[in-house]
DNA sequence: GTTAGCACTCTACAAGGTCGAGTGCTAACA
DNA sequence: TGTTAGCACTCGACCTTGTAGAGTGCTAAC
């Protein structure tokens, strides 16, 4: 365990680096905290804190930078849990009134305010469909060869696609098809509308087997639409501003791994327990992202955990900030997305 | 008008400039194309072009590059018209097929193919909804409190949204609703449905004022949906590839533009007239494109123009190539569209 | 345990020099 | 008259060199 100076000057390399992005060295510390203590002092101490894996030098006779165990014991011992201001949360509060009318926008907008007050980048993992439960579907009239195919989820969530007709069909099968599906399937989630389940349908149905061919072919098709989770990315520009991507060959190669989008959904994915949490360099699992943190936190409807929030961006990020932020998140926006009746 | 020999060197320039990026020098053109003539002949040649203002030189002893009015001559006098190979259309036509089942996938892969094929940022404007006509308006059955409004299209675009049931209304009220609201406005494009007609419904209801305040709010709402057309945009990081992108400050400016959706969609628009067009540089009207070409192109559904694909790059792009990929989009997007039954 | 002093290291940056590509001009040539 | 070779000149790219500044580790003194 580190004793109270020890703290004090590792806190003050992680701080000022966090603000500055350069190398620390022990006279800057002398002069801008006031620890009470010489530059000579503050080189000895620092010496140990290299020796411990604090900290680390980029090339003899430049100054400390945080080593990913640095940050690592910053966050969990030197941080003190921050709450956002009154006001910055009436700004949100605000912004959530003033610029959503649909769902979708109110994830779109998450992703912006987080990395607009964070200036990094956000991922806002939308709600598992396959969670649900359908409810029913309905054919819609639409012309003498189509019809509108719609899906509804007991959370409101509405799917459709026109359709052809198949051949040999009035609009009044379709509607006995979708009575006797919705009989059978309606109260389940789509994660238990197993094949055996479309097997029993079948075989009720037996009498018209190009009937239910049809029918599973569009229970199908409602079925990927479902699972189709989405995800929404904000701030990726943010990403330009800080020094440690000046480099045009690194935002590149990044920037390309956040198109490939079901990578980052798997990472965010791994969370199971609730609450907010800190990735930390390579403690990221990922290759592609371990000079990053991730900063992650879940939210949830009801009690139920239905998604994840997170913010990534270098290792030298505001963890203070981002964290409080995130937290802010895990409590309020399943609220902001009861209101929009999802 | 340029001689022939001019215009060699003219097309020679262009042509190396577009695949290197570097200024071309006179011995430079007299090694790879063979001309017939010395480079101090060439050089005699070149001063004449920049005299002109067909090419132009960034300090003395550079060589020269192509000014916008010499791409302008190349692009309406020097390019032949290119179609692409058959290999490529299949490729095109087999991606559709493979990763598309949605409409909206239709657009995010189009947008995918053109920035992959041309190396530059794409833009697709999707249909406005403004322009195809109100079909019927529909409430199906959600909770005792709520009920999932929708709103369909004469294309087939269905939009939906979950609503409370205002107080004092019944089931059979909202049905009674949407039957009135249906009869007077089926048939009319989004565009006519102007507050005039509102009114008259108004009168036509005013047996009951509160109810009729609830239909011109939910009306209301469905317009505001339908209006809300989008834009897609592909291969935004293909930009950090160009040479002419290497400064970080100016991918930054102009990704903050690309950000804001609108503007560009305001920039596509303006295209009334039907085929594939090209802006280069400061034919530009927005001034954050100005160092910037655009080649844009409308597509058509069973003749009429619903939308506009485009490519975005440096003023030194491939023009032969985008617009023979933009040509294509031009014919055949619709065709793709129709089968996804738009 | 703390501090001052000192020699040392390394980067960033500016100044100067060289190389090469390219130009314009002129005089000679077909 | 159009084309070409030759030449002096210009300018950016790149390398080298020197210097200033920040920072370090070590040692001896307090």
């Amino acid at each position: 365990m580190l004793d109270k100076r020890k703290r004090s000057i590792l806190q003050a390399i992680v701080d000022d680096y966090i603000s500055t992005a350069e190398p620390i060295g022990s006279r800057t510390i002398a002069r801008k905290h006031d620890l009470g203590v010489s530059p000579a002092t503050i080189r000895n101490e620092m010496a140990d804190l290299e020796l411990l894996g604090y900290i680390e030098q980029l090339h003899t006779s430049s100054g400390r930078i945080p080593s990913a165990k640095g940050y690592r014991f910053y966050v969990d011992s030197l941080l003190s849990p921050t709450q956002m201001s009154e006001r910055e949360i009436a700004l949100i509060k605000n912004w959530y009134q003033e610029k959503t009318r649909h769902v979708e926008e109110v994830f779109q907008e998450t992703a912006k305010i987080l990395s607009k007050i964070t200036s990094n980048i956000s991922l806002v993992l939308v709600p598992q469909v396959t969670q649900c439960a359908f409810k029913y579907l309905k054919f819609l009239p639409f012309d003498d060869c189509r019809t509108i195919l719609v899906v509804v989820t007991d959370t409101g969530f509405v799917e459709n696609k026109v359709i052809d007709i198949p051949t040999g069909l009035s609009f009044n099968d379709l509607q006995r098809i979708a009575e006797h599906i919705n009989r059978r399937l309606s109260g389940l989630s789509f994660e238990n509308i197993e094949l055996s389940i479309l097997r029993e349908i079948q075989n009720e149905m037996l009498i018209d087997v190009d009937l239910f061919e049809t029918a599973l072919g569009i229970l199908k098709q409602a079925l990927v639409v479902e699972k189709n989770e989405r995800l929404y990315l904000g701030g990726t520009t943010q990403l330009l501003s800080q020094p440690e991507f000046k480099n045009i060959e690194k935002v590149k190669s990044f920037l390309d791994m956040l198109e490939e989008e079901h990578l980052l959904a798997n990472i965010l994915q791994k969370q199971k327990n609730d609450g907010v949490i800190v990735t930390i360099g390579d403690e990221n699992k990922y290759s592609g992202i371990q000079d990053c943190s991730m900063v992650q936190a879940t939210y949830r409807i009801d009690g139920q955990v239905v998604g994840t929030v997170a913010v990534l961006g270098p290792t030298r990020m505001d963890y203070g900030k981002v964290m409080s932020v995130l937290e802010f998140m895990h409590n309020h926006l399943g609220e902001v997305l009861k209101k929009y009746k999802i």
